[in-house]
DNA sequence: TATATTGATTCAAACGTTTGAATCGGATTG
DNA sequence: CAATCCGATTCAAACGTTTGAATCAATATA
């Protein structure tokens, strides 16, 4: 009855169905602060008939006239990657503690959704944005178009800031690091390694932590059993690849007795793969990952991994934003934040067996 | 210089910077009708000027204008559990190809800020509304302001018919009776069942379907080895249930050679715990999980399991809220949509040991 | 030449809020 | 009694769009 043809109810609903001015029902509604000079009797009227009708305001029209949407954007390339949920969790926290709304979205890993996801916040004039870049992540020149109607951005999962961009990003080579020092304190001496793609920049200072561990503690690297992930937009393509490597590793016949692999997903499929030949991890072969995502906490070894602090990540992205937003005027200039991984030790590692296996030949049947 | 106080460029600038009223340059901007009337080099020249200032139309000024918002609010109760993101992307497909623009928002199993949310999206005065209960999801009364303001509503993972919502769900007794099946065919008699949480409605029927097929052929099921998951929010904790579980049944002592468990995350619990005191899955004990997640693909061994459509039951929401939308006035009656669930044969399963395994007792070591 | 037709553009109102300024009856003060 | 103040409420303009109706020049028709 007092619907209007949009369906909702309004303002004008209200000052009708209480015989007051809209301007009083909102200075109420809103309470802002002039409503303190509004009777109390009003107050609770309004309030009532409000509540009664199920009144919720408009937040297009209160965007358009206070000229802020209290919104941040999230972007995720691919929100399938178990990798980018504790990101988008931390982020959410910092942001909803901010008094901001977060306007999550997801890219589904295509370019094309990605770029239009991006037209779309800068339609919906999110306060800032965040960008969650997981696993292979192409460039876009529309960020272009963000900084030109400066709206403050941060990156995380990549580093940008030559573009300008603040990004939040795990110091790979410091994991790279940690990894194989722990490989190593094990006793293992014969390391297998798959490589990160060559686009993601997180492969390549990721292997120059492992080599220059490796290098400090003599442990040879045997190219021969080095690899390298196809970059594939996939990240469960890690898995597949993962699978197929191990495959490779023990046709290659050289002897190692554990794997380094990228992330999680590839160990897993490295896992798989000696499995499937007969080799047992880690009684046989020790497998590291590096990440810490739920896949690899709830397999069975559990997976020894490096951990990268991905709440804490978002949530500084989130802080990292917010601040921006306040002081608006003066744009600040863009910095790279490298957070510490740490080495989470669980099941998958263990000392090299005594009697130095060969793989490739099966341990049993 | 033409950026206004907002910092962000509009109509009105453009018309200032071509020399054309604001009324030509929203007509030719926002491709109406009426465009085909305008010259065509003024066309051209509103376009260059618009693209060179990095022109994009307020969503909120736009929407407020045209009385619609072209948005559908997904709310996932918990968007961490990997069964929402199957889901989540079937709802987004559909969606999108709708021409509607996903909101997308995660209640982090939080009861307040589920409500908080729905809020927002009646604010932000989205024309549907798809709801994602995943594990124990809490009720809550404000899904009447929802239909107050009358949104269309779905919701998927949960039994609301009687509540007047759609509700879309996998066929849980088919569920159950498939995985009864496949373990009656490969020779179980003895198998062990954990049951879900009384809070989700999907335990009751799949527990039916387990025992009407154990009836039909003739496996008794023994209570002594049938548990109940604690029905806590956090998804996760299924993992560990699961884990607890399994000491439980091998501290019972009651020959079993399979566990049925309620989900993929319990079931991969379960291979921890019984890995952990020494027996080998499949080898010594079959394990079956039920949704088909991400993380029962990538363990080792790679969990058979009943696989849930979820995409496909994001796509029917999808459609279904469209479809709602599209005959606004009159409103269609609640319908509960069943999906076919889908045996997915992998690893952890196995005919039964030949001599009957005692579990309770360590196999080696 | 006057009138109708057309093509190109603009006017002006509206969407639902918010908010600085204005109103207005009544009480207080000089 | 006039002037002032105060508390309670309302006016009216603005936010950036969209769009039916209006304008207006130029061309085609009678």
């Amino acid at each position: 009855m007092s619907q209007r043809k949009s369906g909702h109810v309004t303002l004008l609903d209200i000052a009708r169905a209480s015989g007051f001015s809209v301007s009083t029902v909102s200075i109420v509604l809103s309470e802002a602060p002039l409503s303190q000079n509004v009777a109390v009797t009003t107050r609770t009227h309004i309030r009532a008939i409000a509540k009664q009708l199920g009144y919720h305001p408009d937040a297009y029209a209160r965007s358009l006239r206070r000229r802020t949407t209290q919104t941040i954007g999230i972007l995720a390339f691919d929100l399938s990657d178990p990798f980018c949920v504790p990101i988008m969790r931390g982020i959410q926290e910092g942001v909803h503690d901010g008094g901001y709304l977060p306007l999550l979205m997801d890219a589904q890993t295509e370019r094309k959704l990605f770029d239009s996801y991006l037209h779309m916040i800068l339609e919906r004039r999110a306060d800032g944005l965040i960008v969650i870049a997981s696993w292979v992540f192409e460039e876009t020149n529309l960020l272009g178009d963000i900084r030109k109607n400066n709206v403050p951005i941060v990156i995380v999962g990549r580093d940008l800031v030559d573009r300008g961009i603040s990004s939040i990003l795990v110091d790979n080579e410091a994991g790279g690091a940690l990894a194989t020092r722990h490989l190593a304190d094990l006793g293992h001496r014969h390391i297998a390694v798959i490589r990160g793609p060559q686009e993601m920049c997180d492969s390549e200072p990721r292997w120059a932590g492992i080599r220059k561990t490796a290098a400090q503690r003599g442990i040879p690297i045997d190219e021969r059993l080095t690899f390298t992930l196809p970059g594939i937009a996939d990240p469960a393509s890690g898995f597949e690849g993962g699978v197929r490597l191990a495959q490779q590793m023990l046709a290659s016949r050289r002897p190692f007795t554990a794997v380094l692999a990228f992330d999680d997903l590839t160990a897993l499929g490295v896992v798989r793969g000696l499995s499937d030949a007969g080799l047992r991890v880690p009684h046989d072969c020790s497998v590291m990952g590096f990440d810490d995502v739920l896949p690899a906490a709830v397999a069975t070894p559990a997976m020894t991994t490096i951990r990268q602090p991905l709440r804490e990540m978002g949530l500084e992205a989130a802080q990292r934003v917010l601040h921006a937003i306040r002081n608006n005027g003066k744009a600040e200039k863009p910095r790279l934040h490298q957070t510490d991984p740490e080495l989470v030790v669980r099941q998958s590692t263990a000392s090299p067996p005594s009697t130095a296996v060969k793989p490739g030949r099966r341990s049993r049947t």
